[in-house]
DNA sequence: CGCATACTTGACGTCATTCAAACCGTGTGG
DNA sequence: CCACACGGTTTGAATGACGTCAAGTATGCG
């Protein structure tokens, strides 16, 4: 029905269709959202809103990786929270958006109009309470991220973002990855970290050093000795 | 019924009853879910709950402030969000706390045990709606305290946290309160803010210098500029 | 009055930032 | 094919902001 690059749903095929909030519905209430959403491809760097739309849709990420983040007014961005797969992105009830979400890598996703995603949360209470369920696993996260960026050392904190990534890129929630690749850049490490380009870059060669890990490329991280980096991340 | 500094709800009188999430409930709905609650309160310092706790209650603060906080393994401190008036407490999924939650003044507070709120969220829609409208509320809350500890420099963070009290401490919430008490002591601040408790002191001394506030007693902030202390807060 | 708790102030040390330069892989044009 | 430019990264040296340590000052409570 329409053109650009957006197309109607295909539940059935959703990679997700297990794990994300709509996973929660009946067979019939799904097929009623999946004729208010479409599915969109982003490219890394592309963004699916900014913060100040008053128009931001909502959406769940099907494949890829998305970062949220906010720009203070010397055009400093600093990353707040990294979204995957299943996850779901948009403030429900606010009347603009606060952040910026943006693509990390190649990304699939499949996007609701706001008033759409407001009128299922009335008529399909199970949606509702998926998405606070939802809401509060992220709040936790973000909450995280705060203990990590409030007290700990540079080291500390680059040794306890690669553990989560390690823990991420498995398949099994409980095993960790013993090779990974980075889903940022340094730069968008260091804002999330709340560090610079040249610390993170220093802190890596000194977990390198120290025989924690080992870098391959610029990317890729090699998991040398999961226990040290759980000792330095001190947790 | 019960002895101990618990009764029975009197919804009627409850000073948050217009505000807090069982506003969204019929009267009938609301007397159903007063009979599973308790009202109890906290003096300074008493814990509501800790982190690791499998039976922690959830509760909607009436009045007084709670602090949430999590412990690092060498026993610092972290404040991760204050909670006010009609803020609702609790992980309503999570099999146990994860963080501690204290009372930062006297605090009055309306507690159900998870079980009873969790079957509430499965027979009243609403609730489970309203509730996730206050979950994405406090998701921003934690998302700006996280962009504020991430970059801005111990002076930005102060007077931030000092503009957001004083907002706080109005009763219409588009202006600041001239004169407000302090919620927290140094090291509360200093824990929030990711800081130590003698650079708060010293940045309130040099904020007071430099005449965007005067300290009255230990509590006491008197707001004298309050665009100089939004200019230095950077936002 | 004396002790405890919270806060302030100063001197000094340290860790992360800043500024600067070099490095590396990749794509582009000659 | 090589020269070159460019983005992302690494490395070094100097600076500075905040932390640490230590002493001193309220304020309140038994």
């Amino acid at each position: 029905m329409e053109g650009y690059g957006i197309m109607n749903l295909a539940c059935s095929t959703c990679p997700v269709k297990e794990t994300a909030a709509c996973a929660v519905l009946t067979p019939e209430e799904r097929d009623a959202m999946a004729a208010a959403g479409r599915t969109r491809t982003l490219k890394r760097g592309e963004m699916l809103f900014a913060a100040g739309d008053e128009e931001a849709a909502c959406a769940t990420l099907q494949s890829g990786a998305l970062k949220v983040s906010a720009i203070d007014q010397d055009g400093n961005e600093q990353i707040l929270a990294l979204v995957h797969p299943a996850g779901f992105i948009g403030e429900l009830f606010a009347p603009f958006a606060h952040h910026d979400v943006v693509a990390l890598t190649e990304s699939r996703l499949c996007t609701f109009a706001k008033r759409d995603i407001e009128r299922a949360i009335e008529d399909y209470p199970a949606l509702a309470r998926a998405l606070l369920r939802r809401s509060q696993a992220d709040l936790l996260a973000t909450r995280n991220l705060l203990e990590l960026t409030g007290h700990a050392s540079a080291e500390a904190r680059l040794a306890a973002l690669l553990h989560d990534f390690a823990g991420a890129a498995s398949e099994s929630s409980c095993h960790l990855a013993q090779y990974f690749e980075l889903p940022l850049t340094r730069g968008e490490i260091a804002n999330m970290l709340g560090l610079t380009i040249e610390t993170v870059s220093r802190k890596l060669g000194e977990l390198e050093d120290m025989g924690a890990i080992r870098r391959e490329g610029k990317r890729g991280i090699a998991l040398l000795d999961a226990t040290m980096l759980q000792d330095i991340s001190g947790r």
